[in-house]
DNA sequence: CTGAAAGCGCTTACAG
DNA sequence: CTGAAAGCGCTTACAG
């Protein structure tokens, strides 16, 4: 690898010239660009980042954390069916961290005490910022984040701070809006499977399903309203759970694809058929929702607008502008097969 | 953040006696250790990794080249059906990088001319290694890491050379295993739709296949071989054009668990039942297949072995072992519900 | 066993 | 417009 010195060798200047040249100084003569870029040019030169980092006290690396640590690493739960929205998220944050020239990076996890280690641990990297992607409110680097003043972004989580901002889905529209879809199919008795309990995110799916009912007049019925995991598994047996005690009821609204799908499962072995028997509908809109039996009727998170936009907040925080705003991205019901009107009463 | 100079200040030693202590060296006494682990202590002190990789040469990290890049970023085909059996792996991958002490980096795009640029943003970085996922043997980087020498580790790709290994499944035995189950049940006109032509995996896969068959005396009929892309809906397409043609077969060897699920959906568009009228297999085992319906019959990759010995080799590589070998792991028949006896011939 | 010094490859005031 | 020098925070021969 060819070093600045080389280059200003070969060109007949001085280190301070090409780096000059290379970050767009702008007093520089026609002649001495001219000369540095050839040299480059002949040399195949790329200055070390790792040199540039420890110069510039700081790298251009963007740490990436998913996920609650306290449930293992990252890309670990990365295969769990309940973070299965967030995997395509990741596409566009990788695409606008590229865009912008920041590397991506997954901190080797550090050891003791938590929030300390981990604010430590992107420190001596040298990280230009941080994109906290769902990790818990009361996930501790959550706190220890917006206190280091460490520019961070955080997606769904709402923090904020003066060094951090939040980008996260209308959720409990699109709640609404899947919930209105069924009432205007003719459906009353709706049964809730809005997630973890005491889960911001569940709160507000559930919440928007509330909204929706009681515009149409409709109380909800406590006892329609179960919780569970986000995963397939634990949906599949909340459901399993929801048929032992009743079936009085004509919909399953649930929190996510993934626990339509295990909806999907328990609902299949009783026998009861779907859009047939039981209208069921989804949130997020994941790939596979289209190739569940019955395509999935749901909810779709713009999450290209949220990976673009998230990178694009954590730039500026990074670049030390002001007011950066939060952003609320809209959601848009998507109507497939998994809905149909209410059979008449038997 | 304090630095080495601030911890050999208050333990009353030199810099170079912090960072021998720090960095184990032998002859160290017992004093200066315990002084310079106090003042550590006290002051919060963790090395600069970016300082550290400056002098060193080399920094902690392993680059991670997932895919091929002509398709797009790496993350981003992370959302990709065809890709769903990775994601599982990366887990490993990351906890046994976690393990060693590595970070994980997605390094920014290089632009300009690929190869060369490539290495040269691995080179720039300093990384210590390369763990090459999924990446085509005609992958321009393929080439270039063997050339350049830089520590690698390849999956699946069968990467070779004085400072790479590679890491795969034994494709040709699970393709075995299960075509000799649907033998065992009775199947003798199997379908093969095996991944895309030309593929080296998707080739070992059909002839484990055909060896089965072999071994049973029974030719393959060529008819009865497709092949289309990785994921879900070229999958889906490919069997509704063999379902349009012929029927007369009892079986379905899938390539992927995804493919097996747009196999799945074009079983049941044309009323097709699975297992009763259509045996169906997958290949890969992800979380999903026992969520479909019916369960999937499949092959089971050993992901943790893999990843967990891939990471280990290239370890091995980068602390310049000689004669890290290459690893074949085995794969095994997981049977479900997708399969069952043929029937009797009405 | 330990310190002073040099050096990793850059950038950036400071002069001129 | 441009160069010499200092410095980012470490590590590691070289002496002693």
């Amino acid at each position: 690898m060819a070093t600045s010195e080389e280059v200003a060798r070969l060109a007949g200047v001085s280190r301070a010239t090409v780096s000059r040249v290379l970050n767009g100084s702008p007093r520089i003569s026609e002649e001495a660009r001219r000369r540095v870029y050839e040299a480059i040019e002949a040399l195949g030169y790329e200055p070390d980042i790792v040199a540039q980092s420890l110069v510039r006290q700081r790298s251009r690396t963007l740490a990436l954390g998913l996920f609650d640590e306290s449930n293992g690493l990252s890309l670990t739960q990365l295969g769990l069916t309940a973070h299965y929205f967030y995997i395509d998220m990741l596409r566009y944050i990788e695409q606008e961290a590229m865009a912008q020239g920041y590397d991506l990076l997954l901190p080797s996890r550090p050891k003791g005490t938590y929030p300390e280690n981990y604010i430590r641990s992107l420190r001596i990297r040298r990280v230009a910022g941080a994109v906290m992607l769902a990790v818990g409110v009361e996930d501790p680097r959550v706190h220890a984040l917006l206190q280091a003043g460490i520019p961070t972004v955080f997606l769904d989580t709402m923090g904020l701070g003066s060094s951090a901002v939040y980008v996260r889905s209308d959720h409990l529209d699109g709640a609404r809006q899947v919930t209105e879809h069924l009432l205007s199919l003719g459906h009353r008795r709706i049964a809730f499977l809005p997630g973890p309990a005491g889960n911001m995110v569940a709160m507000e799916r559930l919440l928007g399903g509330q909204q929706a009912m009681a515009q149409a007049g409709i109380a909800v019925d406590p006892g329609l309203i179960f919780s569970s995991g986000w995963n397939v598994e634990e949906a599949y047996q909340a459901v399993c759970h929801l048929l032992e005690q009743r079936r009085d009821w004509t919909a399953l609204v649930a929190g996510s694809d993934l626990m339509a799908l295990g909806a999907l499962r328990a609902l299949h072995e009783r026998g009861l058929r779907v859009p047939d028997d039981v209208s069921l509908t989804g949130f997020d809109d994941v790939v596979l929702s289209q190739y569940m039996t019955p395509p999935l009727t749901t909810v779709r998170q713009d999450r290209a607008r949220m990976g673009k936009e998230a990178v694009q907040r954590l730039v500026a925080l990074i670049e030390g502008k002001e007011h950066v705003a939060p952003l609320i991205v809209p959601t848009q019901l998507v109507v497939r097969a998994s809905t149909a009107p209410v059979r008449p009463q038997v």
